[in-house]
Formats: structure tokens, C-alpha cells, sequence
DNA sequence: TATTATAATCGTAATATTGCAATATTAAAA
DNA sequence: TTTTAATATTGCAATATTACGATTATAATA
């Protein structure tokens, strides 16, 4: 037990579930628009920004990374990336398309 | 360390989280939407529905609830509740507007 | 009032998340 | 090639989450 019991669950829950867990910390979301705010790519700068420790702010990039929402090079030095538009459209389907099947009959 | 630092983010982002945080288990997902779906409210079988034990449903209704997600009477043998759409519409607009946010100017 | 059906709470185990110090890695610059 | 500036990784501590069995609370019904 303490584990997500995926299976019971469809496809689509758990990856509408996924995507929301990168937007469940404040963090990344205080991350996702500062790079959006950026013209072009980001280069640094996100520590002093975010104000969390430096391998903090690598671990919420990671996540990030992982559900494909960023894109550009990941090599040397620099970073130098953004956000992944085309991922960035899918995952905001999964929310309307979850939005729109809330629709309140109620008491 | 192991908590988050919320006092460092601001509360839009705060709340945003928070509010993502209630849609980052499909069982969640699967529980606003099969409440959505009944005609009125709902009473009981949640749990032959989800397939998760009766304590763990609690627990994830208990999430729900504390968003504020949740409207109707919770006293009784008998639930009986549905989806409060006032404060449905309030943390959809923080989605749609964190959204609207990221437009992406890109590498 | 006693029974019954239903949901909440408690306690506990397993695992995940958050955060950072220390260290390693990387590639550009000196 | 050595230094340097930047990010990634490792290891660990604190806390949060997920799940469920056992139990308790609640109110309708017999």
C-alpha cells in the first residue's frame, strides 16, 4: 500500500492525473511562467527567480522534462530550452476536454 | 526540508497548486466525474464504481470536500452530495487563466 | 431499543515528494 | 591543459500521500 493503484484506472485518467502533479507544486508553475514569460529561450537565472536551492530547482525541471513540456538543448554549460508547444496544446486538451465533462446537474 | 516552501511562492500559484493537486490521482478524476454524471446527486456506490476499499474513497472524498468541490449533506447513513459549481467555476478559471499565461515564444 | 447499513476515523505500512549539502559532470574560457 | 561557471547527480532527512483493516459513529429501520 502507498502506491497509486494505476491499473484500476483508465489511460486517460492517469495521464490527466500525471500532468496535473506537474502543475501540484508552486514551484514548477512559478517555473512554466518564467519561461513562458522569456523572449525565446531560457538561459540561468531560474534560482535567483524561484528562490529555491540550485539542485531543488533541477529536480522540478526534471519533472517537467519528463512529461515532455520542455524543449531545446540540454547539453554543456548553458541550458537553453522552452516550452513545448505541441505538448503543452495536448496536455491543456486533457484539461478542457475533463472541463467540459463536468457539467453540474446537481441538488 | 520535505515540505514545500509555500510561503516563498505567491498565492495564485499557491492556490493553483492546490487545486491541481486535487486532479493529480485519476482516482479523484474518476470520482468528480462519475459525480458529474449522475442525474442529481450522488448516494453510495462510489465504491463498487472506483474499486478502491471504502476507507480509501473516504479519504479521497475527504480531498474533494476540502477544495471545496463538494455541495450537499454529509450528515446521516446516506451521502448525498454533487459537484459545487460555483467553486468548480472559480478554480477552472485559475486553470484557464494560468493557461491563457503560457504563451509559448519560442527557441 | 436493538439491529443494520453506511460513512468516518484511527492506526499503520509502503512509497512518494520536497529540499538541500556535497559532489560530480560538462563544456566553454583562460 | 587548467580553470571556471553552470547544471546534474547522489545521499539523506523530513514530511506527505496512498491504501486498507479494524473500529467507531451515525441515523434509518425493524
Amino acid at each position: 500500500m502507498g502506491v497509486t493503484k494505476k491499473h484500476i484506472f483508465s489511460q486517460r485518467h492517469n495521464e490527466l492525473a500525471q500532468a496535473a502533479k506537474v502543475l501540484a507544486h508552486p514551484a514548477r508553475i512559478a517555473i512554466l511562467e518564467h519561461i513562458s514569460k522569456q523572449e525565446g529561450c531560457i538561459c540561468t537565472d531560474l534560482v535567483d527567480e524561484i528562490g529555491l536551492a540550485q539542485p531543488t530547482i533541477s529536480q522540478h525541471l526534471n519533472e517537467i522534462k519528463k512529461v515532455g513540456l520542455l524543449k531545446g538543448t540540454f547539453e554543456g554549460k548553458n541550458l537553453c530550452y522552452c516550452i513545448n508547444e505541441e505538448r503543452w496544446e495536448e496536455l491543456q486538451q486533457l484539461f478542457l476536454s475533463f472541463f467540459k465533462n463536468i457539467n453540474q446537474n446537481c441538488c
